[in-house]
RNA sequence: GUCUUGUUAGCUCAGCUGGUAGAGCACGUCACUUUUAAUGAUGUGGCCGAUGGUUCGAAUCCAUCACAGGACACCA
């Protein structure tokens, strides 16, 4: 490690300073203000007549990103996490040999600095900092990436996130949007009167979802733990013990690829809500998008790619409508098995042998209509077989009180009225079971305390689950799950081939 | 999991049908007291992702592997 040249370049630059009586790891900061602060508070000084105010004084901390020397004067911006801020230092306005010895020889790009000094506009019109205390907080013995360019790498960018932090402002904005859309979606649940609560992260069912799970082992009980795919279970239990809105945002775990829109750990909310249905789910969310929407600044015309995303215009659906109004499925075709076999054979599309009815609709749906959903759109009346938690609809039972929200062609939540019958939602779990048992081992696992605890009562309630990546990813522009995940998941690297083969063996 | 495209200096990238490894930024040295990716001069810096093969000769051709990007599949 550190034997790159530049590194060792640095280090010795490091120790000089040290020699020198200046620490090049000092704590002793002093600053006073922020970047952006200073920038407001002295925007006026670009009216004044001689464009400075050698009255006032501050003293700015920051991250040098650009440094330009001419002789006995200098031009450094230095950036903090609130802007950047060009700075000029002169020879004549510090100690003797400082300017010389000290900052042109051993202070360089990427080091963090103190200076203070007065407000002044330059002639090129730029109000900057007229330097006379010059402090070495932190001096970086790695170069920072080229200056223009910046790091582009995408595999740097995500293994070396701080590097792309440093770098990218952009992407520091959308993490900062993130941490908004998180803190928002909390105040407007706590402002509706939810509570927000905590639920297991290990599970020894993992149940709520239909995915494969990761596995840990608890030592102390000598038994295998489940991390959790869904919080729904638990929080159901809530209800049933007198809760009426609860929330819980936090990460789940799906043991599956990955790709531009799935990672192994992602964020979500889930809610619930007593004494209400999938109808007031509906309501609630869209008015949710709204506060989003307000506190964020965003346009309700929300460019996304190529798309430009209606926020105006919810649209809601029933799912088998939508087969034949949106993808194009004629009618006839939609309504048993065998038609809509027929129909994805014309259109050349294979489906896994023996899928029911309910499931073979959803094939259609994910093959014609996903894609074309743009403005947000409520896709309800799901098949009971492919909503093993939900409640059936008391009109037809063979769909039920579901939707999906689609925007820009994506799954951003799913909701339904909760099934609290707890002798249905035992069948419901047999029924899985013995999907389970003919090889899908994606079928939700039978959960016998849960079905125990529906049989206490749960009030009628509905709920809904909001995917957060997803969702950031629609208001931030972002295309990939990695760039609204800080540290999306990567592989480990590794260099050590005899250590490879070792384990291997 | 499959297909596909990458991997060359700290970073951004050239490097043709094989013939001594290139640029810009950064860094060193010199000049320069209002610059804006400052400028001019000059210099340092490489296990060309790894391993094997073909060849007189491989960054370049072939194979395997590693990691990454994209697409598909799986999955919500």
């Amino acid at each position: 490690m550190f034997d790159n040249k530049f590194v060792q370049q640095r280090i010795e630059k490091a120790k000089l300073l040290k020699e020198a009586g200046f620490n090049p790891y000092s704590n002793q900061s002093k600053r006073n203000t922020t970047i952006e602060k200073y920038l407001n508070v002295n925007s006026d000084i670009a009216d004044m007549e001689d464009k400075r105010d050698e009255k006032r004084h501050y003293i700015v901390s920051g991250r040098i990103k650009l440094l330009r020397v001419m002789g006995k004067a200098s031009f450094v911006k230095i950036e903090d996490e609130s802007g950047m801020l060009q700075v000029y230092v002169t020879r004549d306005n510090l100690p003797e040999d400082f300017y010389n010895t000290i900052f042109k020889k051993n202070i360089e790009v990427g080091d963090i600095i103190e200076v203070g000094g007065f407000p002044f506009v330059t002639g090129k019109g730029e109000l900057s900092l007229h330097v006379d205390t010059f402090t070495i907080l932190t001096k970086a013995i790695s170069p920072l990436p080229e200056k223009f360019h910046g790091v582009t790498d995408k595999e740097i960018r995500y293994r070396k996130r701080y590097l792309d932090l440093i770098m990218n402002a952009d992407v520091r904005k959308t993490f900062q949007t993130r941490s908004k859309v998180i803190s928002l979606t909390r105040r407007f649940f706590e402002d509706k009167g939810f509570l927000e609560v905590e639920t297991p992260m290990m599970h020894p069912i993992a149940g709520g979802a239909n995915a494969k799970p990761f596995v840990t082992h608890h030592n102390a009980l000598g038994i295998d733990r489940f991390l959790r795919i869904a919080p729904e279970l638990y929080l159901k239990r809530l209800i049933v013990g007198g809760f009426e809105a609860v929330f819980e945002i936090n990460r789940c775990f799906r043991n599956e690829g990955m790709d531009a829109t799935h990672n192994p750990e992602f964020t979500s909310i889930e809610f619930y809500w007593a004494y209400k249905t999938y109808k007031d789910l509906i309501e609630i969310t869209k008015e949710y998008f709204k506060y989003l929407f307000e506190h964020l600044n965003l346009p309700t015309q929300l460019p996304y790619g190529e798309m430009i995303v209606n926020f105006d215009n919810f649209v809601e659906i029933p799912l088998i409508e939508s087969l034949t109004t949106i993808g194009g499925v004629p009618a006839e075709s939609c309504n048993t098995k065998e038609s809509i076999l027929a129909y994805l054979k014309t259109q050349n599309i294979t489906v896994k042998p023996n899928l029911n009815l309910g499931q073979l609709q959803g094939e259609l749906f994910d093959e014609f209509v996903e894609e074309k959903l743009i403005d947000p759109t409520f896709i309800t009346e799901y098949p009971v077989e492919i909503s093993p938690l939900a409640r059936r609809s008391d009109e037809n039972p063979a769909i039920t009180e579901r939707f999906e929200l689609f925007i820009a062609g994506r799954e951003i939540a799913n909701a339904f009225s909760e099934l609290n019958d707890p002798i249905d939602q035992l069948s419901r779990f047999e029924g899985q079971m013995a999907a389970k048992d003919s090889g899908d081992d994606e079928a939700h696992e039978m959960d016998k305390d849960f079905v125990e605890a529906l049989s206490y009562g749960m009030a009628p309630t509905a709920g809904q689950g909001i995917g957060i990546d997803r969702l950031v990813m629609l208001l931030t522009n972002e295309h990939s799950i990695r760039d609204v995940l800080l540290f999306p998941a990567m592989k480990p690297i590794n260099n050590d081939h005899t250590q490879e083969v070792v384990e291997s063996e």
